[in-house]
DNA sequence: CTGTTAGCGCCTTCAA
DNA sequence: TTGAAGGCGCTAACAG
């Protein structure tokens, strides 16, 4: 049994080096496991020596001093402002997959300030999921001094880092669309601050979707919450106790769709029978949940979006030049918003 | 409208130093804010010539540069093995508000395998939310080189690390009692790993408080699901749809009497009416969803352990030993398990 | 009050 | 096949 190192102290390159009798560039060569490549060779004998000695003493390359010396972190950081959004989740998930083979560890910033922290903290790439206006400038300035960047966003173009791109707007049309095969009374679902955000789009593709189709919207058929799974909950409620209350909801995000369906459920209501819900984003848990949530959304944006995130992080040398990376949408017609012929339609 | 630096290189201090016309420590006296309290001083003229130019540039300090300087990162690493768990973001909430004003940053891990990655990643605390048996060696290896862990376990002693202990045990036998009042068709909802951990006391609490009082258990009224919200929906489905179903559920954690809510609400059943449910952990959207969930919990647990953890990452000289702090358990009326009376119970 | 020097732990030449 | 030396960006101790 190793004594390991009870010094309180953790153990470098140059204690292992001793300890094996070798210089640092040795113990290096042999722990980075680049011999052979280009490399020196070191003897069989002397690697094993050291790998006993940087084994004994429970050795682990400093991230931090590597870091500062190769430029490399062998880290992405993922900065996702609302962490309790299946979304989130699905993101997370995904990089995770994608970067633990290539020995890159993801981390998270659940704080939406990304601007300080990014300016300090390095990684070898960064996903940012939201963008305020303001912040658009730093998001240049962080690309100029070398940041790795992917952003999702649905109106930024490649200032020298990767967009994401889902264009929501004709997805969201499609939700609604599908909505108006068997609906008239159709209410939307949609967090207060999306008014002027991306958030804007999905919103907007209501109003003129209703427009086309010659209904007029109805001021109490927009149920606005605080952008929690609770406020959807209230919001929902408040929508389906109403006298004349709607017949189908469109909400504006999976999350939020999935609180509606609960709601639903609470007042009684046969989710796909008498009341028709459905959500924007295709997030996995509305696909797993009973009833299945329909939805309409990118087709496998995030694996896709892992792939880009790991390759910019891997690939140091490579320079494709940043791109503005578009996913196209789809509907997903599942339980919660079946298809309505004119015999089941509601109205 | 100054230029930035569009080298697409990070301008160094040395950098900030030959634009500004003084050396590079007066530099970084300047901006790392120090100067008067022992340090040297620098004349205000002189300040304000290294702002500008650090400004001009865009200069940021380099954390990890920093780091291996001084031996401090500014960051704390949470390491959360479910993050969609509520109890995840509660931590993540409480301790981010309480970081903050320090100037530290949370990082979280949303890997299991922290071992790997604390091994080579420094920062000034680290938290843990899960050990699994054969983690426990390595625990004590990161504590003795030097790394500032704070644990959440139930059983582990402080060796060298805080634990944080909120012994389940009573709590959860609080929580059942609460249900015997009323019911003696009682459930238990349960991950199937469970069996094994820490989990396992709060199976045990249900297990022990049904015999005493004298009702056998039930191997059909034990709800096992794979950990997933989807997997706690569908156990709790197949429960209350028993011909002779449950009138009480005891769910071991929060999230899994969340999804059994939705359910009982999904076939029709009055939740606090028909069925009571409980928790177990007291987090804030049992608190505040519809019908409110009755739980069991340490009271100011996030809070406190947040306070752990930051008096750790930034008292770097203070050494309290490493202790284990425990948390009294309390028992949450609200709506989903209301008081019952020989007037209202449901046998 | 300011600049010089010496490292932190690591990796990468270059010479032996 | 190995070792010595230098430097990454930064700060701490010591000169001036």
């Amino acid at each position: 049994m190793a004594k390991a190192s009870s010094t309180g102290v953790r153990p470098t390159i140059r204690m292992v080096a001793e300890l094996a009798g070798v210089s640092t560039a040795t113990v290096s060569y042999v722990l980075s496991g680049r011999r052979g490549d280009g490399g020196p060779g070191v003897s069989d004998p002397t690697a094993e020596k050291v790998k006993a000695a940087a084994e004994r003493l429970g050795y682990r390359p400093n991230q931090a001093a590597r870091a500062i010396r190769t430029g490399r972190t062998n880290t992405v950081i993922l900065s996702l402002t609302m962490l309790s959004d299946p979304w989130s989740l699905s993101v997370i998930e995904a990089v995770q997959k994608a970067a633990v083979p290539l020995g890159i560890t993801p981390m998270i910033l659940g704080d939406a300030d990304w601007v300080k922290v990014l300016g300090t903290h390095n990684a070898d790439a960064v996903f940012v999921d939201a963008v305020r206006g303001n912040q658009r400038d730093d998001l240049r300035k962080l690309a100029a001094r070398g940041t790795t960047l992917v952003v999702f966003d649905e109106v930024l173009d490649a200032e020298g880092f990767d967009v994401i791109r889902s264009i929501a707007g004709p997805g969201c049309r499609m939700a609604v669309e599908h909505l108006l095969h068997g609906h008239r009374r159709i209410a939307c679902l949609t967090p207060a601050t999306a008014s002027g955000t991306s958030g804007g789009s999905r919103y907007r593709a209501y109003s003129d979707a209703l427009a086309s189709a010659g209904i007029p919207e109805r001021q109490d058929y927009v149920g606005l919450f605080d952008g929690t799974t609770a406020g959807a909950y209230a919001a929902s409620t408040r929508l389906l106790s109403m006298p004349d209350r709607p017949t189908a909801i469109y909400a504006t995000t999976d999350y939020a769709a999935v609180s509606a369906i609960n709601a639903a459920q609470r007042l009684g209501l046969g989710v796909g029978v008498d009341v028709d819900i459905i959500g924007v984003g295709n997030t996995v848990e509305g696909e797993r949940m009973s009833p299945s949530l329909s939805t309409v959304g990118p087709v496998d944006f995030f694996d896709k979006l892992a792939r880009r995130l790991l390759k910019r992080a891997a690939g140091h040398g490579d320079h494709d030049e940043p791109a503005v990376l578009d996913f196209p949408w789809h509907l997903f017609v599942r339980e919660s918003a079946p298809h309505r012929s004119t015999a089941t339609r509601l109205y």
